[in-house]
DNA sequence: GCTATTTGACCAGA
DNA sequence: TCTGGTCAAATAGC
C-alpha cells in the first residue's frame, strides 16, 4: 500500500497537534474556561481530522477494518436519533424473553483485568442474573444485568468470563446500552485525570505497519509523553468498550489475524481518542451534543460523522 | 426485611 | 437435539 507510509506521517503530525492542544489544555485548566472549551473543541476537530485520514486509507485499509467489523455484526452500529431505552433487547425485556442475542448487534468485547473476586470495576453497577458452564471453556460465565434494569428499563447487560490463557484477565461482552440517569457528575479535578489518560492514549504501535514506518523508528509502541505530574491511574475502560467483535483489543476473542495489525490500530485509535475527549467535555463542562441524527453528531458546529464508529460508549461512557 | 447471589429449569436459536 | 441466555425460587448477607 503506497500511501500508507506518507499518510502515517500525516496522521502521526496530526496525532502531535492533538498532544499540543492537551499540553495547552492542561496549561490553561483551572484559567479560562472558555479558552478550556475552545481548546477542548480544538481536539475534536484534530481528532476527527485523524478519523477522516484513517478512513481515506492513510492509515492502512480501513475498507478492509470494516469488512471485519461488518463480518462482526457491526456493520450498522446501534445508533438512532431516538434510541429507544431498551434498543439492544427485545421490546419484552422483562419477561419470556429467552431469545439467544448471540448474534445481537452492538456488543462490544473487551478484556480486563481484575482479580480472583472478579474482573475490575468499570463504572457501571451491575447485577448478576445468571451463570452458565460453556462448552469447551473451563470458566463459567457469569451474566449481569444493569443495577436499575427494573427501575429505570436500563437494557444494559454484560457478560463475564475468565480469559482461557490467563485466569486473571476476564473477557466481558457488553450488551445493550446504558439508558439509566447514575451518571457520575464529573468532578473539576477530573479534567486532569482524564487528560493524563487521553496523553496515555496518545500512543502509536506499530504492529503490523509496513517496514517503511518501522524504518522510520517508530519503536512498537510509542507512546506521547505528557509534562505533568501525578499520572493518574485511572484507565479508561471506556475506550476498549468501543471495540466491537473483530476490531477488539488484541485479544484472543479477534476472530481472525486479519484483523490485527493497521486496521485494529486506526479504530482504536479513533475510538480511544473519541471516548477520552468526550469525557474531557464532560470534565470542562462543556455543552451535551446538540444534535445527534442518524450517524452524525453536531457539537457547535463541528459535524462529526459516527457511520464507521460504534460511538455506544460515546453517549454511556460510564452508567 | 431488603437486596444480591446462586442455581436449576425453561426457552429458543443454531 | 444441543447449547446459550434468561427466569425465578431458594439462599445468603447486611
Amino acid at each position: 500500500m503506497e500511501s500508507n507510509g506518507g499518510g502515517n506521517r500525516l496522521v502521526v503530525t496530526e496525532l502531535s497537534h492533538i498532544k499540543e492542544l492537551v499540553k495547552q489544555l492542561d496549561v490553561h485548566l483551572g484559567g479560562s474556561p472558555d479558552l478550556c472549551k475552545h481548546l477542548a473543541r480544538q481536539i475534536f476537530a484534530v481528532t476527527e481530522k485523524s478519523i477522516s485520514m484513517i478512513r481515506s486509507g492513510h492509515f492502512g485499509s480501513f475498507d478492509a477494518r470494516k469488512r471485519s467489523a461488518v463480518a462482526a455484526g457491526l456493520d450498522s452500529p446501534p445508533l438512532s436519533a431516538t434510541p429507544s431505552p431498551l434498543s439492544g433487547v427485545s421490546d419484552t425485556p422483562f419477561k419470556n424473553n429467552k431469545k439467544r442475542k448471540t448474534m445481537e448487534k452492538g456488543k462490544r468485547h473487551v478484556r480486563a483485568g481484575g482479580g480472583a473476586d472478579g474482573p475490575e470495576d468499570d463504572g457501571c453497577s451491575w447485577r448478576k442474573y445468571g451463570q452458565k458452564d460453556i462448552l469447551g471453556s473451563p470458566h463459567p460465565r457469569g451474566y449481569y444485568r444493569c443495577t436499575y434494569r427494573k427501575s429505570q428499563g436500563c437494557a444494559a447487560t454484560k457478560q463475564v468470563q475468565r480469559a482461557e490463557e490467563d485466569p486473571s484477565l476476564y473477557d466481558v461482552i457488553y450488551n445493550g446500552e446504558h439508558t439509566c440517569v447514575h451518571k457520575a457528575k464529573a468532578q473539576p479535578g477530573e479534567a486532569r485525570n482524564l487528560l493524563q489518560s487521553l496523553s496515555s492514549s496518545l500512543k502509536v504501535e506499530t504492529e503490523g505497519l509496513t517496514p517503511r514506518a518501522q524504518q522510520q523508528g517508530w519503536s512498537a509502541t510509542t507512546p506521547f509523553s505528557f509534562s505533568s505530574p501525578a499520572v493518574s491511574s485511572l484507565t479508561p475502560s471506556t475506550p476498549e468498550s468501543c471495540f466491537g467483535q473483530g476490531v477488539s483489543a488484541p485479544t484472543s476473542l479477534e476472530p481472525s489475524p486479519a484483523t490485527s495489525g493497521s486496521n485494529h490500530l486506526s479504530m482504536r485509535a479513533q475510538c480511544e481518542f473519541d471516548t477520552m475527549v468526550s469525557a474531557l467535555m464532560t470534565a470542562t463542562s462543556m455543552p451535551p451534543p446538540l444534535s445527534m441524527e442518524e450517524n452524525t453528531f453536531s457539537l457547535d458546529g463541528i459535524d462529526l460523522d459516527f457511520d464507521d464508529i460504534d460511538v455506544s460508549c460515546f453517549f454511556a461512557p460510564d452508567c
